[in-house]
Order: structure tokens, then C-alpha cells, then sequence
DNA sequence: AATATTGTACTATTTATCTAGTACAATATT
DNA sequence: AATATTGTACTAGATAAATAGTACAATATT
């Protein structure tokens, strides 16, 4: 059995953001960056529960919404792993959440008067300046 | 007194998103999109809740978060209009905002593995299209 | 001044969300 | 086979959000 990745975010319990989606957005963050690797054993939810002080079950919500996403696959008495799938996510499902959250911003920025325009501005200003 | 815009909206009972949001967000489009005039007056909380058949309540909280943001004027015992700045909002206040909606949306996007450059190919092929 | 019309305030109820507690099921290890 | 370790299921409690009910206050109209 390989060891358990090192977990080494923390938690924001002021920030209003619900503790499992920290959990969820700071496992895509580690795999987008690339610290984490296929085939990875995440900690198991009692070991990652007790880091966090947090309830098991709230670390086992992260990682199911993450098993649907195909990032994690788990295993029952075995644990719970970084799907091979997680880094080259499949080029369709990819593309089509990348649609799916550009169409959500644009409707927003929409019913504040941008446009497509005022937002492409944006963010290539934002690109030079990375 | 002039006469109270028609609304031409209607309400999704089962989308999820809390009916006073419809109700702002279908406002500041109306606006955005020029079909709304600055100083034109919308209906009464009341007309408005009878038409979409919810309570006053729903309807005057949407009307005061317009209000905060500058979109909307209201005045007890006259009614509630569209803001005179509404339309050329200021300058300031609307990069400040569209910087922060579009920190927001990178920032949800990273978590999902996306960088700036594919946002950018996404939305630059949307202009296209429009 | 009286009345009607407008938005406001306050409370209550419903609904959804988030987290936790506890018992269970599946797999691995001994 | 027995035990430990892992994820799962179900329930409960707490909190927040959304909507509604009702009474009030300010302005306009007559």
C-alpha cells in the first residue's frame, strides 16, 4: 500500500465557504497544479477528518462529489485514490465544463451590463500581468 | 405620474434560483439591454407581486438590493424608478465590479483545472459566434 | 383633513444546507 | 476465521436562506 499524500491546506471555518467544498476545491487545486499525481492514495477520511477536525462524513462528501467528477476513485476497505482520468480529464467532459462555466459567468456579468467585449478586456489584461 | 413599466418576465418556480434573484437579474438585463429607460418608473411592489404571484416581501427585497446598488430610487408613498445613473454607471464602480466578477469566475475555473488561456480560446470563440 | 397608494418593518414559517453522531458494509490484514 | 481498516448509510441537529403574513409609516391625491 502506498502512503497517503500529506495534506496541507487548512480550513477557513469564517469564510462562509462550506468546509466540504474547501476540501473539494483544494484536492482540484493540488491536482491542476500538478503536486499531486495519478494513482495517489488520498488520506482516508478518518485520518483527513482528524487533521481538519471535521466530521468524516464531511470529508467523505468531498471526496464522493469528486468520485463523480471522475478526479477520485474509492474503494471500500481500501481507499481512496487520484483517478488516472483526474489529470487528463477526458477532452469532451473537459470542454463541455469549460462551456458550461463560461456560459454561467457571462449570464452573471450579463445582468450587470458587460459584455463580452468588457470581459475579454479584462481578462487579457489579467494575462499580461501573470 | 408616469406609468409603470409592464414586466414581461416570468418567474421559474423550479430552477433553484430564489425568485427575488429572478426578479434582480431580469431587472438590471432590462436595463442593461436599453429596453428600460433611466427615471421610468417600475411597478409598485405590490402590482409587481400580484402579477408574478409572490409575496410584496419578494418583491420590495429585490427592489431594495437595486436600490444599494445604485440601480434603483425608491420613495415612499411615490414608487420605486430607475436610477439616473443606472444606465452610465460610474466608471469606478463598474471596473471595480467587473474585476471582482471576473477574479471570482478565475478563481472557480483554476479549481477546475482551467487556466486563463483556456477561458480565453472559450470566450474569444463566443464572440464569434455572437 | 380624509383617503388611497406607496414602500417599510417585524415576525413567523417553511425549506434547504451543512455538519455531526452513530451504526453498518466491504475489503485487507493477520 | 478473526480483527482492523476503509468507505457508506442513515439520522439528527443546527444554522441560514427564502418566502409569506400582517401591521406600520410616508407620500400623493381628493
Amino acid at each position: 500500500m502506498k502512503t497517503a499524500l500529506m495534506i496541507e491546506f487548512k480550513l477557513d471555518h469564517k469564510s462562509g465557504v462550506p468546509l466540504y467544498r474547501q476540501i473539494i476545491d483544494q484536492i482540484r487545486y493540488g491536482i491542476a497544479s500538478g503536486k499531486w499525481k495519478a494513482g495517489e492514495q488520498l488520506p482516508t477520511v478518518r485520518a483527513l477528518a482528524v487533521e481538519l477536525k471535521v466530521n468524516l462524513n464531511t470529508v467523505s462528501k468531498a471526496y464522493k462529489e469528486l468520485e463523480i467528477l471522475k478526479v477520485l476513485e474509492t474503494q471500500q476497505g481500501t481507499g481512496t485514490f487520484i483517478s488516472d482520468v483526474a489529470i487528463e480529464i477526458d477532452e469532451k467532459e473537459r470542454k463541455g465544463k469549460l462551456e458550461g462555466i463560461c456560459t454561467e459567468f457571462l449570464n452573471a456579468a450579463n445582468s450587470y451590463g458587460f459584455n463580452i467585449g468588457d470581459i475579454l478586456t479584462e481578462l487579457q489584461k489579467r494575462k499580461k500581468t501573470n
